[in-house]
DNA sequence: GAGGCGTGGTA
DNA sequence: TTACCAAGCCT
């Protein structure tokens, strides 16, 4: 009886209203987990969804994946955004089979150094796909914590000891209910207790959350400033990287001079690119993905 | 540890 | 329209 206090009303919620997503099916393999969390890292559950089936779909196990050049899944990453994760998804799948026999590794410190797999992602794995019992701290269940514990509007920007600290003490003692509450606060604060207009009125633990309690006090912290994305670097690169997806052959360096006006700014991301293993400078000065 | 890293939907 | 937001990771 050392559960926390949301435990039963937050499992409770979460068996009528967890969303039927195809990578918390019985019969999703390790892999698949791994793969959508991977996907998942700042990109919304509807665009991951038909990403994830076709990945899936080409590539069923690690084995698949390592088997074809890295390029190829820079070109089926298409525009999920943030492609450096498809070179570490491709990365990971290599590792996997060339060091650990082909299975997805069940231990967090051997997750943990894996590419592309940090805090958050290594424990969500070892929960979600082997039921282990780790805390999970994502930006929902930061935000679920930020307000039903400490009563404020929003998490601090970088997450704090003490937010890991919270999050661990409000760990089930078991293993089979920790990994059930770990993906039933997440999806909590997916729902219910959002970002800009939070359903307190559909929330279990509306009565014992701190921030309502409070009444609702508006955040009053440093003004959190979104990322601009028009005239930056990020821009051009992605300028960059789409015409090489889009094309089935190597590219001429016009086609790449072509997206982008600014010389310097362009030769920057370029670099950028090909310094990030995304781009494959050929001999013959043209580009491609790389092989 | 602050900043860089894509893309698209929503208010 | 602009700004914020979306299951983070790496340097």
């Amino acid at each position: 009886m050392s559960d926390n206090p949301y435990s039963t009303a937050v499992l409770a919620w979460y068996e009528s209203n967890a969303r039927d997503l195809p990578w918390r099916a019985p019969d999703a393999t390790p892999w698949s987990i791994l793969v959508s969390e991977i996907m998942l890292q700042q990109t919304p559950v509807v665009r991951v969804l038909p990403a994830w089936r076709a990945w899936m779909e080409r590539w069923p196990t690690p084995a698949h994946l390592a088997g074809e050049a890295s390029g190829e899944a820079v070109r089926m990453w298409n525009r999920l955004g943030y492609p450096r994760r498809a070179l570490r998804l491709h990365a990971c799948a290599v590792a996997i089979t060339e060091e650990h026999g082909g299975r997805v590794p069940d231990d967090h410190a051997t997750l943990l150094s894996l590419p592309g797999i940090g805090a958050y992602t290594a424990a969500a794995v070892a929960s979600f796909a082997y039921g282990q019992r780790h805390a999970i701290l994502d930006t929902n269940v930061r935000r679920v914590l930020a307000r039903a514990e400490t009563g404020v509007q929003y998490p601090p920007k970088t997450q704090t000891k003490a937010e890991t600290a919270l999050a661990e003490a409000l760990l089930p003692p078991t293993a089979p209910v920790a990994a059930r509450w770990g993906v039933a606060v997440m999806e909590l604060g997916a729902l219910v207790c959002t970002a800009r207009t939070p359903a307190c009125a559909s929330c279990p633990i509306a009565g014992q959350c701190a921030w309502r309690l409070a009444g609702k006090p508006a955040y009053d912290g440093p003004p959190r400033r979104g990322q601009t994305y028009e005239g930056t670097d990020r821009q051009v690169r992605g300028r960059l990287l789409a015409v090489l997806r889009d094309s089935a052959h190597p590219v001429a360096k016009d086609a790449l001079d072509a997206v982008w006006d600014d010389r310097v700014q362009r030769e920057r991301a370029l670099d950028a690119l090909v310094s990030d293993g995304l781009v494959d400078p050929l001999d013959d000065g043209r580009y491609a993905l790389p092989s």
